[in-house]
DNA sequence: AGCCATGCACCG
DNA sequence: CGGTGCATGGCT
């Protein structure tokens, strides 16, 4: 049981050794329209939207270059949906993210901030 | 009160 | 007629 403590924990303890600081923000437990590689998109809470990303004024949202685990660069697109008077915030351009770690509804996915920069990472968890 | 999972109208 | 962009409604 090698990797017994999660392939994140085993990744922070590479990175923390070997790099900045890779500080979880929060998770989110991905629902079956996040998880869906048709729309390939999926809702980030309001309150960590606004706590952790950037501010995004136009509801085209913006690009971000975030950071997997295995130090690979995606780019998806923060954005907002107005939404009775409020927001409706989603990261989109998930598809290919989806498909290439396998990820399913039920499935977790991380967000951290890689310190010094405060640029973001991301990292998967499958069902336990 | 209002988020957010998902439905769905309508734009191209 | 497929997806974007928003609306709806279950739920807390």
């Amino acid at each position: 049981h090698y990797w017994a403590g999660g392939f994140d924990s085993e990744i922070q303890r590479i990175h923390r050794t070997t790099r900045p600081a890779l500080n979880p923000l929060f998770e989110k437990l991905l629902t079956a329209s996040d998880a869906d590689i048709r729309l390939g998109r999926i809702v980030i809470p309001k309150k960590y939207a606004e706590t952790f990303f950037p501010e995004v004024t136009e509801s085209k949202g913006l690009m971000m270059n975030i950071l997997d685990i295995e130090n690979k660069e995606w780019k998806f697109n923060f954005r907002f949906w107005p939404n009775c008077g409020s927001r409706t915030y989603v990261l989109e351009g998930f598809r290919e993210f989806l498909a290439v770690k396998k990820l399913q509804a039920g499935d977790t996915v991380t967000f951290y901030r890689v310190e010094p920069g405060g640029t973001m990472a991301i990292g998967t968890r499958k069902t336990s």
